[in-house]
Order: C-alpha cells, then sequence, then structure tokens
DNA sequence: ACATGACTAGACCAATCGGTCTAGTCTTTT
DNA sequence: AAAAGACTAGACCGATTGGTCTAGTCATGT
C-alpha cells in the first residue's frame, strides 16, 4: 500500500525536472541522483547505459504527460478551436508553477547529448504520437483526416514558438494568445 | 589588404557553429579553440568573462546575420505574404545545408548555461530586434503599427515551432511550407 | 634604442564529469 | 534454512571541464 514512487520513477521524475531546466548536457549525474536521492548504482541497474537511457525514459515519458493533457482539453471540447484553447490555457497554468524558465516539455528534453542521432529519432517518434494524439480529436470533431493531420501540426508548431517566446519574455499570455493567433479574433462575445 | 577574419571573429563564428551543433553545454572550450585556431590565452583576452562572453557574442552574430536574410527577403517583396515566403525559403536552404541537424539559428544558442537570466535578457533581446526588423517590413507594406508588429510576431513563432520539426524529421519542406500554414493556400496559380 | 600596451601562447590547476566496480541488503523461491 | 537474484550503496577512476597565470611576441610612439 506505500505508494512512494518507486526509485525507477524518482529517477525519471528528477531527470526529467532537471533537463528541462538545465539540458542534458548542464546537468550532472549526481545532481540527477541528489534529488532523486537514489545511489549510482541503482541508476545503472536500471538504466544499463546510463544517462542517455534515463534521458530517453524522460523524454517518453514527459510525451505521455502532454497527451494525458491533451486528452483532458480536448475529450469534452464542443469543437477543434476550444481544445486548442483549453489546452494553451493549462500549458501557460503549468509554465507559470515551472517559473517561466523552463524549457518547453515536448521538446526542451529530446536534442544535444553525444548519441545525437538516437535523441532525434526519439524525438521524432515523440513529436508524431503527440501530433497523432491531437488529430485523432481533430476527426473526432468531423475533421477529414489529411486535414485533422495538417490542422495538429499547425498547432503544436504554433505551441512550440509561442513556448519559446513565452520562455524569452518570461511571461505567459504568449501561450493564452495563440489561438487567436491561428484562428484569428473570436467572433462571438461582441455584441 | 588581408581580408582574414580577425582572431576575435574567428572565435565568435567556430563558437556559434559549435554551439548550434552541440549547444552551449555540450561544447568544450578546447574544441573551440581548435576549431578557431586560437590558443587560451587570446580567448580570455577578448572575452575576459570566457565562456559566457563568447557566448552572448555569438548570439548578438547571429541575430544580425537573422536580420540580414529579412532584409534580403523582404526588401523587394511586394507584399507581407511574399516576404515570409522568401524568407522560409533562404532558410530552408540554410537549413539543407547545416545538415538538417542544427539547433534554430535565432534560438538555439540562447539557453541553458549557468549565468541563465543573462542569456535569457540576451535572448530577449535578439528576439525583439528580430521581430521589430520585420515588423518595419510590414509597416512599410501598409500595415498599422500595432497590426505590423502582431503579424511579426506570429512569423516569427510559427518559424522557431517549424524548424524543430523541419530537425526532428530531417526535412526541410516543413519550413517551406510555413507561409501556407499561416496564410491558407495560395489563391493564385489555381484556374 | 627603449618603453608600452595589445595580443598570442600554452602549461597548469582544482573541480567535476560520466562510468565502473565491489560489497552489502533486501525479497522471493524452494 | 539456504540459495538466488533484484536492488541499493558509495568508493573510486581516468578524462575532461572552464579558468588562471606567467612568459613571450609583436606593433607602435617617443
Amino acid at each position: 500500500m506505500t505508494d512512494e514512487p518507486s526509485t525507477r520513477d524518482r529517477l525519471v521524475q528528477a531527470a526529467t525536472r532537471l533537463f528541462r531546466q538545465r539540458g542534458y548536457d548542464g546537468t550532472g549525474l549526481t545532481e540527477i541522483l541528489t534529488e532523486a536521492g537514489v545511489p549510482k548504482g541503482s541508476l545503472y541497474h536500471h538504466f544499463p547505459d546510463g544517462k542517455a537511457d534515463l534521458a530517453c525514459a524522460a523524454a517518453d515519458w514527459t510525451a505521455s504527460e502532454i497527451i494525458r493533457v491533451i486528452d483532458d482539453s480536448f475529450r469534452a471540447a464542443p469543437d477543434w478551436r476550444h481544445g486548442v484553447t483549453t489546452f494553451c490555457y493549462k500549458m501557460a497554468k503549468l509554465f507559470d508553477i515551472l517559473n517561466r524558465a523552463d524549457a518547453c516539455p515536448i521538446f526542451g528534453l529530446l536534442f544535444e547529448g553525444p548519441d545525437h542521432d538516437r535523441f532525434r529519432a526519439q524525438a521524432e517518434q515523440s513529436f508524431d504520437r503527440i501530433i497523432a494524439a491531437a488529430a485523432r480529436y481533430g476527426e473526432a470533431l468531423g475533421m477529414a483526416p489529411d486535414k485533422a493531420h495538417d490542422a495538429a501540426e499547425t498547432f503544436i508548431i504554433g505551441f512550440q514558438g509561442s513556448w519559446t517566446l513565452a520562455r524569452t519574455r518570461r511571461k505567459s499570455d504568449v501561450l493564452r494568445g495563440l489561438p487567436a493567433r491561428l484562428y484569428g479574433p473570436l467572433p462571438s462575445a461582441a455584441h
């Protein structure tokens, strides 16, 4: 009945947090180990290839988290724009919690590192998983499959760029303004 | 009459290239020094604060290069969309030259590093310079000042996101597709 | 001829890096 | 009770890190 996270999970989550703040090369193993409260031996037991292995696990875990937010945002959305808007607001809130300084959870993790192509492949896969998840909701809302995929891509591209700008400015409203940027001002609400 | 680049310039350009490939923390000083063919003493003469100083200089240099491309793209453009399209095509070409693997020249340089807030401030300034340069062309093409600024922001946000996706996929056509994404399919050319 | 400041040159340093390895402690199976 | 494998624990390693420091080389002004 202990719901303490396992050693493995504590490692993944500490790594995720630190990589997001300081990047892959900027984060030392000891730092991760200290934050997770785990000795070195355990790391190399759970992740035989060490840091690179851990980073891939962190990327995977992050992608799943993002998809969870997409699900929460689109499940009850009456139309595409509502889903996107809810997602952006949720992420803006997260952005503020993360001190407006961390890398985009979606892509911050995924580059750099010595084992370049392995990381790139991980990024591509995570990216596609996320886009596919969004596209599925587009289809459910009546878009044609290729239209839905395209809309999802545009959405994620815009989100990625917005997060970057939000980060340099340390202001989350760039994220909340994305829907209006992509789809124009809301026609409703005005008289 | 020697047009060899100065020691300083060689340092900045080598650093720019390497930071773009491996990131700030992923690039060692010796690597930069070797690539530039410059000994350590010279580095600390020209950049007393060492690596961080050099990174800021590299960021500044990069921003100026980007603005040069913006100028080249918009100077003779008949309208906003043409300018954006030319820019995207030019950058797609650059992307292919860079082996489709490097970070976005605009923002790849600017994060991470121990001296976090200094880098962030540099990024913000470079970012704003670039957006302002684009916005100026928007105004010259007849947009109201705030409309032009907004259009420039959307453009750069989209570009940043597109570069990231292009990088994970190693395909430059994501960049070339940005104008259609932002402004819809070209109405002309069709019957 | 000589002094001066700009710049080059690289040996050297403590600290930290990612990673290995041995020892020991649990939990489970028989 | 004994054996076995999963897992924890951390001392230790060579390599590399960013940075300092001293010595020397130029070009220029006087």
